[in-house]
DNA sequence: AATTTCTTGTGAAATTTTTCACGAACGCTT
DNA sequence: AAGCGTTCGTGAAAAATTTCACAAGAAATT
């Protein structure tokens, strides 16, 4: 009962599948070879028939009565998210969050680069941390399409937010990482993931005084 | 038909009462006094369905025929999460990341202050732009219990997060932003909430290739 | 004041997502 | 090689969430 054709996986399985695949480098580091969907689970926070369900979606990878292999799983798994090529990300907006996120050099052991940064005033270069070149917002189009860059960070105030978005997805990109704090508008064919602290802080509020 | 028994709140309803918060509140800024479920719900980009399906959980404060008082319905919703007031928290992990959200300052206008860091090496205060204090761990429990805090965003890495998050709960937290990539185990009456950029930049990444 | 127009509030339907339950497949032991 | 104990894969059931459809209520208009 095989089917070849790709079915849609939904967008809260992708978000799983990541969680899964650092689990699995995890278990990896500590040399472990075969993962039951249990422990897999647990170790990602969810039960193991939802983990099953998530990766049925995609194919079948476990053998019965034994689990998963670590390797193969997570070499599956990244197959799946696209994640084994190493994709260019530019920054836009180096504010004091731009900043912040240009000095977190957290993404690129995870297979992305923030190859460059853009800024309407491109001077304010002063964070000898950064080592990305922050380039004047004239020459965004120009360079999204000279790199084929297809992935946005959108944080710039809110009150230009759209206007950028909007030239972001005219020179070609796909993706936006948004930390503005609005809703932004886009064609159908490109996506937003909205990320907003303020908003999960409020969140963990509401639900500690219940 | 007014159920004065409160019901259970979904968290993704929650999610969305922020999301509306801050769509109102530049509604404000724009004076404008009354606004229909329609073009609130697209400021949000949601359904207008849904819009009042979720202020239904907490009461009605609209006006048939004519829409929302921007000014009340703000009032409610933010006295419904409970953010009248400010709240305190603490930063764990002046790392990269957590020197990058200590620098930046978009959560104070939204009522959170950060006001204290924590670190094991809490010399690493090198950085002028920040104005909290970076305090040793050890120190960390008395601070938590002496000022009553009660949410902490964790940014150590993944190899001691647990630990820390443990530490945190113990001293009293109940609320914590968590950055660090790996899953929080806790007690059931605390709330951690996952902030996780690297899977956020996979995620796009998949959908925008189809 | 009656009528028209608009927009809310909500029970019911539809959809999506999660969980259950169990047959099937595999390794391990004897 | 036969039997036992695990653990996967999956159709079906359950639960949660979203959307629909429309009655009811209020303002605006004539």
């Amino acid at each position: 009962m095989k089917k070849t054709g790709r079915l849609v996986i939904p967008r809260k399985t992708i978000y799983r599948l990541s969680i899964y695949l650092r689990c699995l480098a995890r278990l990896r580091e500590n040399s472990i070879g075969t993962v039951s969907s249990e422990a897999l689970a647990k170790a990602a926070g969810v039960k193991p028939t939802q983990l099953r369900k998530d990766l049925a979606y995609f194919g079948t990878f476990g053998t019965r009565g034994l689990g998963y292999d670590v390797v193969e799983l997570s070499r599956k798994i990244a197959e799946e998210l696209g994640t084994s090529s190493l994709q260019p990300v530019i920054l836009v907006g180096v504010g004091n969050l731009g900043l912040a996120l240009l000095s977190y050099r957290g993404f690129e052991k995870e297979g992305f680069e923030i190859i460059a940064a853009f800024d309407a005033e491109p001077r304010r270069q002063r964070d000898k941390k950064i080592k990305q070149p922050v380039i004047g917002m004239g020459q965004l189009p120009e360079f999204i399409r000279e790199h084929n860059v297809k992935m946005a960070i959108l944080s710039v105030p809110a009150a230009v937010a759209q206007a950028v978005a909007n030239s972001l997805v005219e020179s070609g990109i796909m993706g936006i990482l948004n930390f503005a704090p609005i809703v932004l508008t886009v064609p159908e064919d490109v996506m937003v993931n909205n990320v907003n602290l303020a908003i999960e802080l409020e969140n963990l509020s509401y639900f500690i005084q219940g």
